[in-house]
DNA sequence: TATGAATGAGTGTTCATTCAT
DNA sequence: AATGAATGAACACTCATTCAT
């Protein structure tokens, strides 16, 4: 093993030490609260070193997005839904949707922190933001047509409204679970509470698809 | 005669003031993000005003989250649903629930910095926060009472999932309306798009609700 | 009673509360780090009348140190050392300094406050705090001439100087304290140790000016 | 072939010029007067400096209390005075003390800076102190215990109280020598007038110890 | 490739003092 | 005689970024 590949290899891994403690650090405190020396110190490596290799703090941001965004959409696929009958498939999706957000909290955090800066950091990889997330769409549409081809779903209801309306659903619950306890005066994040919320969803989700039983 | 106080010399005036600008500066720039030196000069207020009148930085965040979430509870009495039948209640309730966001979106920038931030600054006012949000989880439980005693809405739905989700299907698609507009590859804010989903959200609630037709 | 006798005597009565309060401030925290804003909450006053009555920061701290040394002199006065015996007189005098600022330990922080800033704020009363304290070394004088006078004390000791030692042996002691009991490892102001040091103090005096014995 | 380091990026010398710096601005302006800024400033650092190398304000000063109180201590290491007879070590070691405090009279502005703030800046360090300090008191214990069996010395002087009191007719008549020229209306720091108090110092102790002559 | 030292603009906060009534 | 509102400069401390090695 040559010389040049261990320095290529010792490189890659201090990137991706960096990578992973940015991405913790901007989810616990947003793009303005987040800390590049806490970066460093996270990622045992030198404050130089996130410059040499993310440009600054903005660019590192917007990598960070990326590969947030890239990641649950790679968990998604994983999925094969298109195996599966309509109303299985579109559960399943609701049930990976939420557990994706309940197990990636930081995700969620990401993004609110993204749109608060109006998403400027996505714009430089907007084509292939919106490349990937057409994948997403087009997976929700198909197991639409495939349900209104069955007679399980009904006709006429809109993929993206459907898409956003399944994240939208779980990310309220948990981006504001903590604003959420206090309001209601209970715990959001209680096992039996996720456990209902979970259930809920899946129901919001299929009663609005599904064709009136007569 | 009194006449008419100038702002100068005026400490409500000024309160106000300052508060008026707080509410924005959080707004676009979340919690960490906001500059003291920016309210006060958005104030056109002395600086040490501030903190004369607040306290400190986390206490006048604290302050405006309050007000924030009294605003919402103060309009939504306004609409006097009691007085409609059940299905009218809740999709007026779920059209002001969007024409409230829409018109304020600086409420859910306000909320995702709390709870970035664990909604620390809302535990000083927990009980009050707690009861005041109370009335609308009863309003809703109302409707939902009187839809089933008249037969239009089904049995055993919850309440607090239900209000949750009212919240949840307007709340994402505006709070994400950056990076939505760039995933989807749409304007999310265009006119027809917004009138759109405000219609989509009405159908989200009333398809849960509503008993099935025979 | 005229309106005008009232707010004469309302006018003393706060200047009075202001001085008690900006004494016992510049004791607890130097000049420096005294706060103008202190003062006037201590003595309910507005603070305004500070600079009224006082004119500033420093020449209130002048009027405070004038009045500080005024003091001290005017409880030396009450003793009427010319009645003893020397050698009784001289130990009564002892006994007074350490038992001053035993009970006066401001005195001991507005004094060295003053010195740090090289006792420019007493340099407005020079003349008047010269006068003041000839008489303190007079009294000592006198003491000594009648104990050489009757033998009890020898030739040659130097007023000024055991002027100066005398407020020495106990000064240090006690502006000290906090870094004594420190360094020491003992507590400074623990009764014990304060009647050790106080029968010391006399035991220093006055193997000074004593005669030999034979 | 290596250089004579240059001052900048050199981690060691902009410390140190930092503490010098600090040094003289914590005399010069006691703890609450002096300025972080003009610490940078004389020690030509950048004021980020100071807090990467000390943490803060506080944990400056509480460095260079120790310093100076370990330099006093090691100045009178090289005194060697367990040569010498007791008479004439006792008397070297209060001119010792007299000559130090004279020379830096920025010591005695930190030790009452130090217990203006109630020492609460040694407590950090109180072992150390404590322990730097049982030297000096040992030290003259010694020579008290020499002189007492050469007969020189009187029994039952208390070692502590004469370390105290070595260092109280020294540092009282220095460290207010702005307020005694005032007072007593001559130049402290005038030439014969500090060797007057020189003088008198040494005989203030010796006759203190000293067995009565017969 | 990697590092520790350094920077200047800025951060929230506090100060002594003055204004308007 | 008295007040509360207001000010601007300063305060201790921190930031993202760059330099020298």
């Amino acid at each position: 093993m040559t010389k040049a590949k261990i320095q290529t290899r010792n490189a890659d891994a201090t990137k991706r030490r960096i990578f992973n403690a940015a991405y913790k650090e901007f989810a616990q405190n947003g793009f303005a609260g987040a800390r590049v020396d806490q970066i460093a110190k996270k990622a045992k490596a030198n404050k130089r070193m996130i410059y040499q290799y993310f440009g600054n703090k903005e660019a590192l941001f917007s990598r960070v997005l990326m590969v947030a965004y890239n990641d649950i959409r790679e968990e998604e696929k994983k999925l094969e839904l298109d195996h599966l009958k309509p109303e299985k498939a579109l559960s399943k999706l609701v049930e990976f949707t939420w557990d994706y957000y309940l197990s990636h909290p930081e995700f969620m955090a990401l993004v609110n922190s993204a749109n608060l800066h109006k998403a400027r950091h996505l714009s430089d990889f907007s084509i292939d933001m919106t490349q990937l997330h057409s994948g997403h769409v087009t997976l929700v549409k198909n197991i639409l047509d495939r349900g209104v081809a069955s007679g399980v779903f009904r006709k006429g209801v809109d993929a993206v409204q459907l898409c956003i309306t399944i994240a939208a659903v779980g990310y309220y619950y948990l981006t504001n679970r903590y604003s959420g306890s206090i309001l209601f005066g209970m715990d959001f994040m209680e096992e039996k509470a996720l456990k209902t919320r979970g259930k809920f969803n899946k129901e919001v989700i299929l009663r609005l698809v599904k064709t009136e039983k007569n």
